[in-house]
DNA sequence: TATATCAGTATACTTTAGTATAGCGATATC
DNA sequence: GATATCGCTATACTAAAGTATACTGATATA
């Protein structure tokens, strides 16, 4: 009944999908990627776009994890010879496939929360008579 | 070709979603909580055997992080009464029901590292006469 | 001339996460 | 009697992550 009851299945994980679960971590860490990506899904957008559509982002942050995310391979970042100068970051091949890791964490999640948080909020049964 | 480009697409992101992947990202947030669930995977442990097994753990973090996944519905508890005290821990059905998004995790690190990490590694061109 | 926009950076700070080290009470072994 | 094991907790600390606020230079608009 346990995932990896048998040999067969333990010898399936090898040290490279430990590193490959911690890119994928590292792909998400922090307050701020999540939104970042997410927001990304829906477009190429400019850095102003991505803080007006990202509620109570510092610029600062907005900066570092785009870079972040530039160096990870996860976003491109476009300059555009403009007056005032143009930026348009993009999510990658590589980045846009994290929407598939996005869809199992929202399936396990939505399972979760009907299997689980249900019972285990007691303001949901502070109407209860206790004596 | 952009996921969301299609206003249908757009429509399926509600807030339950955007809750849905946080309460994911939160089952395995901080430094230990993967290894743990990790760890848990092969079968239900005792305190003392998942320190052992995860390296430079400190009880103090096992502690912490075991009580944050119990209250999360993705851990059980149970204590034995034998001396000296037996306490097992065990992954919930919804615990176990990680793996799946562990594994979309180690399907896009294992791609992300073949399109991406081999040349952006400069490391790797060191050998290059550059005059 | 005053103000706004673009895409950020600089400095200083607070908050959160993680580490190091020691210790508990009950029991078993040396 | 000394030491070890179980499953932790307490205290004090360092390191990492995040926030607040102000500012840059070039250009456009009021």
């Amino acid at each position: 009944m346990k995932f990896f009851e048998k040999l067969e299945n333990v010898k399936k994980c090898p040290v490279s999908y430990v590193l490959a679960v911690q890119d994928t971590l590292n792909a998400f860490h922090g307050k701020w990627k999540m939104p970042i990506i997410g927001t990304l899904l829906f477009g190429k957008k400019r850095f102003k776009e991505i803080e007006r559509e990202i509620s109570k982002i510092t610029p600062r942050m907005l900066s570092q994890e785009l870079k972040d995310l530039e160096v990870n391979g996860i976003v491109t970042r476009t300059v555009y010879n403009t007056t005032p100068v143009t930026v348009e970051y993009e999510l990658t091949p590589s980045g846009r496939e994290l929407h598939l890791v996005m869809e199992s964490m929202i399936t396990w999640g939505l399972q979760h929360r009907q299997t689980n948080i249900m019972e285990s909020l007691p303001a949901l049964n502070m109407g209860r008579r206790s004596a």
